[in-house]
DNA sequence: CGCATCTCCTTAACGCTGTTAAGTGCCGTC
DNA sequence: GACGGCACTTAACAGCGTTAAGGAGATGCG
């Protein structure tokens, strides 16, 4: 039975979450399907498409995974999708950076968008609006993770170098700052709903839209 | 007259915003400072140590660029520092993404953000509030421009691919999620600001301060 | 002065990476 | 039964980050 793309980038993200991106070589990937390197050649003209593969694919589970109501408020929606964003990139190793590098090879973004967007327009927001809301609460996610896993790989894990006590001891003069990491670098659940809920705020304060 | 950790991160700076972070090898470094490129281990322990310095020596210069003035709103406090952010990301192909993956080799934070920390403090922001506002827009700002650098890598040059024309032509099933291209990847400037503002309004609205 | 030490760099090499070229076996079609 | 395309292997290449060993030049010290 042949490869194909899916079984491939099923595979990598398997392997990512283990190594990491930087230990994910091709060498290793093929080894992981019983192949030599150059057969991924064959499904994939270079290791970026391969990449673009698995981003589509992260955000084919994302989707499939979150359910969102039809009937949902705008704030609720943005809350779901954003939660559901997180949690899709945090499903694996330096997933955020993965995400963030590629793009994706089919259109598996339209319908979601689609929806959104039409759920937005019939709220009350112009498309503009709409999409400047989406995007916003988008990007401040995809900052987050980014941040929350160069700290945080994987959840229950944590890089070393990031010792609180001595980060505040090294900070005496300053004391804000000081007493500032414990708020940084832990509770990422609770900041990141926090972060979020400043967002969703703001597009109902900005846009005047209920 | 010897190498310093400074002159080589001045250096590799100016190369990486001409080729890239992919380009950026430590011989095509060592070239550039006419020197081998194991002489760069010397002063660094390992190429992360020279980003790290890269990013650090960024942040220097975008506090030097950015000027705060000690009587801000903290609204006009926290427009200013993201947009000297932004700035200093952009000022370097691939900036936002070094910088992101990367961490500082001193303490050339702390003293902004103790600044900031208690300018917030004196508007009445607890410290937690404090923390979390800063943090949202700086999230944000480094998302938006870790985006932003993904289609337009220098300010005014457009990476291949992102043909608007032609993403509206393969949505013509979703009317919405196609007209809203023009709405993302164009006009960074403005996208950028009213996406500050959304977070600046959502801090007031959500902390009750004004 | 003479010898040792430290600084800062070079030369050579290692294992690994993404990628390409060429070749090989298999399967379905004419 | 030859042919062609599919899916892969083998072999190789240039370039990568990194390490080990060594060497030239300044500095310190008796």
């Amino acid at each position: 039975m042949p490869l194909d793309r899916e079984r491939v980038a099923d595979t990598a993200l398997r392997l990512l979450d283990e190594v990491g991106l930087d230990g994910l070589t091709l060498r290793a990937i093929a080894r992981e399907l019983d192949v030599k390197a150059p057969a991924l050649y064959w499904h994939f003209k270079d290791k970026q498409a391969l990449l673009d593969e698995m981003a589509t694919e992260m955000f084919r589970r994302m989707t499939a995974r979150t359910a969102l109501g039809p009937d949902d408020t705008w704030q609720e929606r943005l809350r779901k999708s954003n939660r559901g964003l997180r949690e899709a990139l945090r499903g694996y190793r330096d997933g955020a950076k993965v995400f963030s590098g590629s793009r994706f090879t089919e259109l598996v973004h339209a319908e979601q968008m689609e929806d959104t967007l039409r759920l937005f327009t019939a709220a009350g927001f112009t498309l503009a609006q709409a999409v400047r809301a989406t995007s916003t609460s988008y990007l401040y996610t995809l900052g987050f993770v980014t941040e929350e896993q160069g700290v945080q790989p994987r959840p229950g894990e944590r890089r070393e170098g990031y010792d609180l006590d001595e980060r505040a001891r090294s900070m005496r003069e300053f004391p804000l700052a000081a007493q500032a990491g414990a708020e940084i670098f832990a509770d990422y659940d609770r900041h990141f709903e926090e972060g979020l809920e400043i967002v969703v705020a703001g597009i109902a304060a900005q846009y005047g839209v209920r």
